[in-house]
DNA sequence: TCTGGGGTCCTAGGACCC
DNA sequence: TCTGGGGTCCTAGGACCC
């Protein structure tokens, strides 16, 4: 049987940790640059905010309905979903760290009384963290997310659901729409729409080869999995990622080429710290930049260029200089920047690397990787951007903005909770 | 003035090999 | 007049997820 364990608005819960106040206050936390709504609690979706809402258009309607507003926080995230993690991890011998607010357990066939034990798991996840969690379980992961959103949904269930088998569960699935199961897309419902096929229950009974046909391999998986065929196994490491991004909207437009050639060096040195986190190399990179399309008044330019390492390599200084000139291929003057970012391509693990004419010597090889090692370690003591390649700048312009941010109050001393006794 | 940032998998078709 | 059979690798594009 598997679980799957979903965090509630889980943005929002983490700043309503530290103030309780908020508990059932409407309460909302915006992307990056303060530009849409992306983490809403129920009392703040009742007031007809969706995700996806641009900020400045809705700005003056959350004020009318206090609304707490909140500037996104990964720190404080990463640091809670590190948590939440760990006290899950006491509950199964299999986990999957699915996303930063999503895991799913594998319980052994022994395990009896999934109910309690779903019950047990959201009690001590809100003891241990603070964070509220929904808990759906049934034999298959699709199901588990499935039983996951009706626990979510239905407030009886108080947060927890085990998948009911048989008539009850064909019930249950005629009421489905098969466009709100995990996979099944807005395409792939109209798809299925053709074909006359509305509910979960109708995917479930369609035969292999017409799910193949309209749905690809990925649907008919879909299909099993709803009759209760795993298809989908736990993944307890995640893998080494093939493709590394990191690009930003700028807090003001960029019209310099020197402020783009620094927002580029910082991109390229924060995708090039979680390379070397996979232990992974690069042979390839990309750089692309972009207009502002929001705004039609202005003339777009679109560009992007890549270049390639003679050798694949994780060494910031290399990995700057390939893309400043890959910048070169991509900037036009006389346009207004909001976007640029990189992406490393053609990852694989550093062990493996294929040496050619162009590698250095190992005793360089050994430096370069030491010195990285250094930088990295300075960097998680003592925050990011303690040390930088210089061409990344000093308090740029262009920083994103973040006017409403929560402290980092369980990773920085100076920003501790201040409790009066 | 102001609209996020990351990823993965699958398929079809072209190029090439023996 | 007649023109096989089987395979790999790569890329672009589409679709999905959080």
């Amino acid at each position: 049987m598997y679980a799957l364990v979903d965090c509630n608005s889980f943005y929002c819960s983490c700043e309503r940790v530290f103030r309780p106040e908020l508990a059932t206050v409407p309460t909302v936390v915006l992307s990056n640059n303060d530009g849409c709504l992306i983490a809403l609690t129920p009392e703040a979706k009742a007031l007809g905010f969706v995700m996806g809402d641009p900020y400045h258009k809705v700005r003056e309607k959350l004020e009318a309905n206090r609304v707490a507003v909140f500037s996104s926080n990964y720190t404080l995230y990463g640091d809670f979903s590190a948590r939440v993690l760990a006290t899950l991890r006491a509950f199964a011998e299999e986990i999957e760290n699915y996303s930063i607010d999503e895991s799913f357990l594998r319980f052994s066939p022994g395990v009896s009384d999934l109910d309690g034990l779903s019950r047990t798991i959201r009690a001590t996840v809100r003891r241990h963290t603070g964070i509220p969690v929904s808990v759906g379980v049934a034999p298959t992961k699709v199901l588990a997310k499935l039983a996951n959103k009706l626990a979510k949904k239905q407030p009886e269930r108080a947060g927890v659901m085990v998948m009911p088998k048989g008539a009850e569960l064909e019930a249950l699935l005629r009421g489905v729409e098969v466009g709100s199961l995990w996979g099944i897309g807005r395409q792939l419902t109209a798809r299925l729409a053709e074909v006359g096929v509305k509910t979960a229950w109708e995917l479930s009974q369609l035969p292999d080869t017409a799910a193949r046909k309209n749905l690809t391999v990925v649907g008919a998986r879909i299909a099993a999995e709803l009759r209760g065929v795993s298809c989908l196994e736990i993944e307890e490491i995640s893998p080494a990622k093939k493709n590394i991004i990191s690009s930003r909207s700028f807090g003001q437009p960029i019209t310099e080429k020197s402020e783009m050639r620094e927002a580029v060096a910082t991109y390229v040195s924060r995708a090039a710290e979680k390379m070397r986190r996979d232990g992974s190399v690069s042979g390839q990179l990309r750089v692309f930049v972009e207009t502002n399309p929001f705004r039609e008044q202005d003339a777009q330019w679109f560009g992007s260029c890549g270049a390639t390492l003679h050798t694949p390599t994780n060494y910031t200084p290399e990995l700057v200089s390939a893309a400043l000139h890959a910048l070169e291929g991509c900037w036009r003057n006389g346009f207004r920047y909001k976007k640029a970012g990189v992406m490393l391509l053609d990852l694989h693990s550093g062990a493996e690397v294929q040496s050619s004419f162009f590698t250095p010597p190992p005793a360089v090889v050994g430096r370069r990787a030491a010195a990285m090692a250094a930088l990295d370690g300075l960097n998680r003591q003592l925050g990011r951007g303690t040390v930088t390649v210089a061409t990344a700048g000093i308090a740029p312009a262009w920083r994103m903005k973040r006017g409403m941010c929560s402290p980092c109050y369980t990773t920085r001393w100076d920003e501790l909770r201040e409790v009066a006794a």
